[in-house]
DNA sequence: GCCAGACTATTAACATGTTAAGTAATATTG
DNA sequence: CAATATTACTTAACATGTTAATAGTCTGGC
């Protein structure tokens, strides 16, 4: 059924989503990850933060939300916890009292590294799965695909119903 | 810095973490789309629902969910609120009252149709921008990603820090 | 017909996604 | 230097993600 599709151009068929196809293939991904995560008590956010901090030492509050793909309100509430808990701690940057600069705590390395293992042994099963060298190119494709659409030209304006000019 | 990574495997590089990679390239995608979704007032779970009841017309709740790839506890509140503002319909199956059948409403199916040209001029963007080919090849790879997860076996158990057996 | 067990949808509780507004510190301009 | 704009982070409000618990409903064995 696909009830009142006269009037204009065809519509794409929903399997063909490109948001949709990535949130899938992200979601059997993450279904190996869940688990473990679930088992060590922390979410999947809260675990790239400390994954993040363990790789890059103390880091800005702005500059970590880029690093982990989360928006600046998420990671604020996130630190919250995190320094309540007693797995990361924040500190204003001496040279500007704006910034704050976040570090992981001892805690938190501990926990980073005892389930360190056991999420490399779910990626050697994601590889092996899908096969290593496809892995690999998938990675590239999908910067290509990062890198081709954050240019900002070739890119039409999304149309707004209420203030558009007579085209 | 990689601080205290003497005692066990080396650890991957958080560059190589496939779900952030998978988010990243999401994020970009839907980055083209946000702006639109949000000049015709529709989240975007809200606007897969709708998209997925206008190709299949009435949908178990259940089926619904995983068509859209929302958990069902979503959906439910995604539903009182769409059903609340008249873009979809509700009625109990009639051969089993657990079950629950949804429907796309007129003014959802007006909105779909008058948001549509406009995503579709999205996709052409993107596909203009990445190549038609290589997008279409990219979807085979995701899908191809999740046929190779999703099969149980060759998956390791996610170790549980209290309930491990002594190996 | 009755009941234990399985199934479907919802609700609850906590955490995050998203946009807008607010606050404090810094940079800029006149 | 004072007024203003900009920047960095936080808070607020609403919507969703995630897991556990709940409430009806159905099924099969008795």
């Amino acid at each position: 059924m696909n009830g009142g599709n006269d009037a204009g151009a065809p519509m794409r068929d929903f399997s063909r989503s490109l948001p949709m196809a990535l949130l899938r293939a992200r979601e059997a991904v993450m279904d190996r990850f869940r688990p473990s995560l679930r088992d060590f008590g922390v979410t999947e956010q809260q675990w790239r933060v400390l994954r993040a901090l363990y790789d890059r030492g103390e880091v800005e509050t702005g500059a970590l939300a880029r690093l982990c793909c989360l928006l600046t309100p998420s990671l604020s509430r996130i630190l919250k916890h995190l320094e309540a808990t007693g797995l990361v701690a924040r500190r204003p940057a001496p040279s500007d009292q704006r910034r704050t600069l976040v570090a992981i705590a001892p805690a938190g390395r501990a926990l980073l590294e005892r389930r360190a293992p056991c999420s490399e042994a779910q990626y050697r099963a994601i590889e092996e799965a899908f096969g290593k060298e496809r892995t690999a190119a998938l990675y590239e494709t999908l910067e290509d695909l990062r890198n081709a659409l954050q240019n900002p030209e070739s890119r039409p304006p999304n149309r707004d119903p209420e203030s558009r000019p007579e085209s």
